[in-house]
DNA sequence: TACACCCAAATTTTT
DNA sequence: TTTGGGTGTA
């Protein structure tokens, strides 16, 4: 088992049983590690699966643990505490639902359902949401419970921050009326689920003896605190992940939780996987002398028995659309010399580069799969049949209700909801309890609304999930609605594919047969068998309630010491959480061999032969947005250093000179990162230029690549004397960059952050310190330039 | 209730 | 330039 691993990961998977921090570079077999770890711990007799726990944060990553570890030992794994750090609080939270303070039924809000909620809340209670929008009162809520602080934690120090915390308030509120939680919600609940609760905390602290964490710089500070409560018995961490790949701090991922893991656990029990199998020397080269560059970080260097490989390829093309052309014809030289599509990536900083990129791949016939956008349980009309059977898990779900209260048509209009809603609040009922209330038309509409609900939940006790599923989609109008509907053709598709996925998670869950509303009687609820242990001397109203699961029956080969994934779930609950927690599929047209396009974010933890990073300019790579912060510009050099490791043989850097964006046409500078990488592993097809000068905005005609891809290392596009120089506007006697230190009047110093048009006529977006971003006519304001 | 129109905003987004 | 959301009109 153990035997294939190079020595570093060898000594990594047979560690002692303490706490150990595994410093994985891209390509150094991370994954493999962590599950060779895995076996080896249950094979050695150090672990039993059952005392194992594994996080990671995507579902894929903890399928592809599965897997593996299945592939290794003849295990069952079902069962196993595997599994993304949201899910796995959902199952702690399902099994102890109550000493969490929540229903049985709690229902999860995913980002598009939470916003939702916020809205409704800021309209309900009259809060002017041009001052306080939606979206940033959810940054600022999930900001806060990433950190573990409920609404009196939160440090308020002026009026505007104060009412953000009250508006926090109600929306906690509001959830629990509802009953439901969001992402940010089930990290907290099971956090403070065990911090309060001894007797489940010493449960589950004897429990899992070993906890490995995957891509530890990811964490964000409430998941450190969750991990290493856990870990608080005697249980072993041993996390593993990279610092120069984390690129999620603006979500709250928290790098320096791998220096404190450091610091205050594995204080010298560090190894660091540095010999990369992906890629050849002049990658991974590249990538070292970039991320060398950065400040903060751990360090480490990747090296690679593999040779050299080909010099990087970096283009410039004086345009976006010619930067695009340029790489469609390579794209194309390289199917016509055997390479897979799928094998081929085209990389970007931002989606709105995708745009120009498909429109020459479809032009030009070639296959394409681009990354991003909807998910299937994102799909609106996926979204309302939801909607239908949360409601009859929980018909106070407001948010569902409201959702198809009106949806296919039934004559529910503003003014009725508005009735219903102004009931509801007074009586401090949910909207479904507030029905009665609401007299007349609208009233009577209402309440056959709220029959249909009501049948279709008595259905639920009847009909398995999917016969559910086909049910609701019928009864609910919603198969008319699409039917009539011009293009509802692929909705309802995607509805067919419901319950397609329907049954395929009844038959891998085991629920088989039974009724979708119904829990299954070999479900186990923890909570009884916790009180049995000694440790629980205060009395729990677990025991008596007898709400749980009629009998708590151990199933075969199960023990309640081990616990079961489907916890006191009906087989319709088990959907809708597992419909929250995976959104499913995250790309446009599956199958068929295709150039695959996605943003850099998208592609970390993938790889191909050929990678294409484009638009790496100043100001979009890295981005204008993270220039004005040092943490921000590492931030970018991250993303470049994972771009740059995505590739195996090839990789080409492509920029363009102008580009046009938002409308208008900018100029930028080749990024700043480009000449933070040593000439030799550079291979320039077009001229490389000088940084500093300045150009006139007239092109002498566009660089074509010639067919240099067909002597790649002829040398053939050989260097000629720049036939323009790169970038910067000039207006009267001034020039003016990105980056540029200016000085306005009014609005005191700044710094140049974008630049369009030219002439008189060119713009500058400014950012001031002061005074904000303004984006001023060059011809007209007065600036002086400043060192 | 549906559609047309206008305006503002436009990194990245594992759950 | 494109997109989404909000408002106004048939």
């Amino acid at each position: 088992m153990i035997d294939s691993l190079n020595p570093e990961q060898q000594s990594a998977v047979t560690l002692p049983a303490q706490h150990a921090l595994v410093l994985a570079g891209a390509g150094s077999g991370k994954t493999r590690v962590l599950t060779t770890r895995m076996a080896w711990l249950i094979q050695t007799h150090q672990a039993s699966p059952y005392g194992l726990m594994a996080v990671t944060f995507t579902n894929k990553s903890a399928r592809e643990m599965l897997t593996r570890l299945t592939a290794l030992l003849p295990i069952n794994a079902r069962g196993m505490w595997v599994g993304t750090f949201h899910g796995l609080c959902n199952r702690l939270l399902r099994a102890h639902y109550r000493d969490a303070g929540l229903p049985q039924t709690f229902q999860i809000l995913d980002s598009a359902d939470q916003l939702a909620a916020i809205k409704r809340l800021i309209k309900g209670a009259g809060i002017d949401d041009d001052k306080f929008p939606p979206r940033d009162v959810q940054r600022f809520i999930n900001g806060a419970k990433e950190e573990g602080q409920r609404p009196g934690d939160v440090d308020a120090w002026d009026a505007y921050r104060r009412r953000l915390v009250e508006i926090y308030g109600l929306y906690q509120a509001q959830c629990e009326r509802e009953g439901v939680v969001d992402f940010a919600e089930l990290l907290l609940r099971a956090y403070e689920l065990l911090q309060r609760n001894a007797p489940i905390r010493e449960h589950y602290q004897r429990r899992f003896r070993h906890i490995l964490v995957d891509e530890f710089q990811d964490t964000n500070s409430l998941q450190y605190r969750w991990l290493t409560l856990l870990a608080a018995g005697g249980a072993c961490i041993f996390a593993v992940g990279d610092d120069d790949q984390s690129i999620y701090a603006f979500r709250g991922a928290n790098v320096g939780n791998m220096a404190d893991f450091e610091r205050d656990y594995a204080r010298g029990n560090v190894i660091r996987l540095e010999q990369n199998y992906r890629s050849y020397g002049h990658i991974l080269d590249s990538a070292n002398a970039l991320i060398a560059h950065n400040a903060a970080r751990l360090g480490k260097n990747l090296w690679t028995e593999q040779g050299e490989g080909e010099p990087v390829r970096v283009i410039e093309q004086p345009s976006d659309q010619l930067e695009a052309q340029w790489i469609i014809d390579e794209i194309r030289a390289l199917i016509h010399d055997g390479s897979e599509r799928r094998e081929i990536a085209v990389l970007y900083r931002s989606n709105a580069q995708s745009r120009i990129i498909e429109h020459g791949l479809f032009s030009a016939g070639i296959p394409y799969k681009v990354y991003g956008g909807l998910r299937f349980f994102e799909r609106q009309e996926v979204k309302h049949a939801l909607a239908y059977l949360r409601l009859m898990d929980n018909p106070h779900d407001d948010t569902s209700w409201l959702r198809v209260v009106n949806f296919p048509a039934r004559g529910i209009g503003a003014r009725t909801l508005e009735q219903l809603s102004d009931a509801a609040r007074q009586q401090d009922f949910s909207l479904f309890r507030a029905v009665p209330f609401v007299a007349g038309k609208g009233g009577a509409n209402l309440a056959r609304f709220a029959d249909l609900v009501q049948q279709m939940a008595h259905e639920a006790q009847v009909l398995s999930l999917p016969e559910l599923i086909e049910h609701v989609i019928h009864h609910s109008g919603l198969l008319s609605h699409y039917q009539a509907d011009r293009d509802g053709a692929e909705r309802l598709e995607n509805l067919r594919e419901l319950v397609n996925a329907a049954a395929a998670f009844v038959a891998e869950e085991n629920f088989e047969g039974l009724p979708a509303g119904r829990i299954p009687e070999w479900a186990i609820d923890l909570s009884p068998a916790l009180d049995r242990s000694p440790a629980a001397a205060t009395p729990d109203p677990v025991a008596s309630s007898g709400a749980v699961a009629q009998t708590p029956a151990v199933a075969p080969g199960d023990s309640a010491e081990n616990g079961f994934p489907g916890v006191s779930m009906s087989p319709l609950a088990a959907f809708l959480a597992h419909a929250s927690l995976e959104a499913g599929d995250n790309q446009a047209q599956a199958g068929q061999d295709a150039v695959q396009l996605m943003t850099v974010h998208a592609a970390k933890g993938l790889e191909f032969d050929a990678v294409f990073i484009t638009g790496v300019e100043d100001g979009l790579f890295p981005h204008e947005n993270s220039l004005l912060e040092a943490a921000g510009l590492e931030e970018e050099r991250r993303l470049m250093y994972v771009a740059i490791t995505r590739a195996r043989a090839r990789l080409y850097l492509t920029l363009a000179q102008s580009r046009m964006l938002h409308g208008q046409t900018r100029y930028a500078l080749r990024s700043r990162f480009l000449d933070e990488i040593p000439d030799e592993h550079l291979k320039w097809l077009t001229p490389k230029a000088g940084r500093t000068s300045v150009r006139e905005n007239t092109w002498s005609g566009a660089f074509r690549r010639g067919d240099a891809y067909n002597r790649p290392d002829s040398g053939s596009v050989a260097p000629r004397e720049p036939r323009y120089q790169t970038s910067g506007v000039v207006v009267g006697d001034k020039q003016f960059r990105i980056g540029t230190g200016v000085r306005h009047a009014k609005f005191g110093e700044g710094t140049v952050i974008a630049l369009s048009g030219t002439g008189e006529d060119a713009q500058a977006r400014i950012q001031f310190r002061e005074a904000g971003t303004k984006t001023l006519a060059l011809g007209i304001a007065r600036l002086d330039i400043v060192a």
